[in-house]
DNA sequence: GCAATATACGGAGCACTGCTCCGTTTGTCA
DNA sequence: TGACAAACGGAGCAGTGCTCCGTATATTGC
């Protein structure tokens, strides 16, 4: 790869993060490739189609979002340890705002560029799932995709301007229906 | 008002509200006015914005969940009433799709058309929660606006395609959320 | 039944979009 | 220092939302 191709990708992924932030993903690519100060066909050469510029942008948050969860993996507590992986996926669906479609159709499509990122990303927030199973404390009837659809849904809660205020509390509603009830005082179950 | 222009109006909310639900909230106007074979102007003149439109669309729909909110008031099972009418505006809300961003929109802004049919509707859906609440049937932390959150969150789900076949299970997960958790056994709470 | 006129119609036109294609420039390597 | 593959930039096409105005027609008063 020549040296101002590579120029241009890293400059190119840099604005692109910038401007899907402030617009969401359904930015301008024009626009992306003028704040850039670059030909729309470098765009086009460099991404040839919108979904590969998302791509790009998500793969490094995703790998990082399956290093969190490696690393809560043995925590203390496998509830809250969920909880707050769940939380920072939807705080990152949110902020790449609108990605969350191309997220959810990447799991299904093994051709998708993303597929491979999603999927391992998936497995470690179903871990996670699973840890928090058999210690009792989640719904036995859920699954790592179910996990991800919550995190959709969550994340579209946080991009109605309307909802802004009432975010946290529905994150709250949402995560405990993933939770399991508390025992309610000393009784045990039969 | 013209017998003509009556005419086309009717015309074009029968053929938008075809487009729509198999097009999305975004289809194309000019195919809309296409398939009504009519003027794009025509279209423009009745529908000033997307949103008249969509507007247009919703109205009747919004006021019949209202209708059934008051049906199901006097229902004996106050949770089951509540699930159903709650399902009910998920299946509406998806069969719109796209629209439901509109829709919470539409509740914060008294400029609005929809305003105040979206009002009215949040209100008795408000009432079913609330009789499930006094009932102990459901969460007392929530409220109508809270509910139609869920609504649309729900809705995002039922619109990616990946999803479709998890859809009813989502629906018991959410649903479960709103709902007061069954007392276990003969167990008494202090 | 027949003008007169207000009202509605239709689509050309503008600025934008995604995306393609190709003539021009430039980095690289012998 | 050439030669040339590789990258660049933007004109051009078809689509979009939306405006504006010349044309056609439904309605009304006679």
């Amino acid at each position: 790869m020549r040296a101002d191709a590579r120029k241009n990708y890293e400059l190119l992924l840099n604005v692109a993060r910038e401007v899907v932030a402030e617009q969401g993903a359904d930015a301008s690519l024009r626009d992306i490739a003028r704040k850039a100060e670059v030909g729309l066909g470098t765009l086009y050469r460099h991404f040839p189609t919108r979904e590969a510029l998302l791509v790009a942008l998500l793969r490094e948050s995703f790998d990082a979002m399956t290093e969190k969860a490696g690393a809560l993996a043995a925590a203390p507590e496998p509830a809250a340890a969920l909880v707050s992986w769940f939380r920072e996926m939807v705080i990152l669906a949110h902020k790449l705002r609108g990605v969350t479609s191309t997220m959810m159709a990447a799991i299904e499509d093994p051709d998708s560029a993303l597929h491979t990122s999603c999927v391992t990303m998936k497995a470690a927030g179903a871990q996670l799932l699973a840890r928090a199973q058999e210690a009792g404390l989640a719904r036995r009837d859920m699954d790592g995709a179910d996990l991800f659809a919550l995190v959709g849904a969550l994340a579209w809660i946080g991009d109605q301007p309307s909802l802004v205020g009432r975010f946290d509390h529905l994150f709250e509603v949402i995560s405990s229906a993933v939770l399991v009830r508390a025992p309610a005082g000393p009784a045990v179950a039969a």
